[in-house]
DNA sequence: TAATCATGTTAACAGTGTCAACATATAATA
DNA sequence: TATTATATGTTGACACTGTTAACATGATTA
């Protein structure tokens, strides 16, 4: 028997990320991730300072995963052109927070500081210039004051939206009601809806 | 000395929305506030059939201020286009998700499942009617289906942009700091900001 | 007046994050 | 190689949490 893990830091962290995607992260629990990990309920704490600074590992790995996810559009879909490519973009976070929710929702959370995590903030910009690279080329020569703008703009939009498309609920009476379920229609063309932004 | 409270549960309430919007929702303890109304541990269960419910009542406090704030806009400024309105509200929307930033995001927090709680759901609803409300006027003529989607749009991209706003730190290097703080910029002039969705 | 019911209390349970003190395996050093 | 230091594990404990069960008290109603 193995007194030492051997790759316990690893170990945790992928059952961290696991049971935060499957449970939410507020009812994720050091101890059941022990558990999980057959070890005892401290041995975390030689890897991590504090429960928090696990989560922002958790938190890092999503932004780590979603930059991955956009810059593919750019790498491995070159014969697209810019426009096509950003809307690819936007297709594709929108799906990586509809599908990996509770993740996207960790990472979002202000139950984490960033500024006390230089490595979970480093991953968020990190994704975010995957927005800034695209929008610079679809707007060749643009001001770095205008590309700012855009980004705000479509970054906000589009993190507003997933938001709104995970409230089923909401909006009922006028519009999944009244209006035939505009959400769904949204949801079923991301990118027409993306689209009108680029109008602006 | 009274047995008998007499107004423990509007009490508990008002406990909460103040500890909510000062420490967070995930930093609010049944137990201390039922020792900031000098009354046992237990008490709040007499009132509140779970915690999540009491949460949800300090959600709805919150959606109901919102729409007022809302609705605000539309009665006391009658001289005002519905252009104008549209803007003011916007900047209503998001004065109110910065100031009571805890309380935004207890709003939007997973935690509380708004399906479970009617009044909740009713509230928040009701807050977002107002959009629909002042674009129906600024759109005299759109089909609900066109309404529809011009809410999810306007909504969403409010609603982003305040989590952006509060991430000051977010998109340092090539915002912040490169191109002169553009963020700060659309803070100084959210109206502008707002204005350029109009042009969709 | 007597009984019912809403609203309080106390005691206890299982679960949590975290720390201090101790144990062991590996790495570095003499 | 023998010894020591360091990294990594364990046990036990603390204060805190939400929640339930059993009981007490006060107000309302028959």
């Amino acid at each position: 028997m193995k007194y030492h893990h051997g790759n316990l830091k690893e170990e945790l962290i992928l059952s961290a990320c696991a049971i935060c995607e499957a449970d939410g992260h507020d009812h994720m629990s050091l101890r059941s991730i022990a558990k999980e990990a057959r070890v005892s309920q401290t041995a975390p704490y030689r890897h991590f300072k504090t429960k928090e600074s696990l989560l922002a590992e958790v938190s890092t790995r999503g932004f780590i995963e979603l930059k991955e996810i956009l810059s593919n559009v750019s790498t491995s879909k070159k014969t697209l052109s810019a426009r096509e490519k950003f809307l690819e973009m936007g297709e594709a976070y929108i799906e990586f927070g509809l599908s990996k929710r509770n993740t996207y929702d960790l990472m979002h959370s202000p139950v984490i500081d960033k500024n006390q995590f230089p490595e979970l903030f480093d991953s968020a910009e990190a994704a975010f210039e995957e927005l800034a690279y695209i929008l610079a080329e679809l707007y060749p020569g643009i001001s770095e004051k205008d590309l700012g703008l855009k980004c705000i703009y479509h970054w906000a939009l589009v993190h507003g939206l997933i938001g709104l498309l995970r409230n089923e609920g909401l909006y009922k009476s006028r519009i999944d009601t009244k209006a035939g379920n505009a959400m769904n229609l949204v949801r079923s063309d991301i990118k027409s809806f993306i689209t009108s932004a680029l109008e602006v």
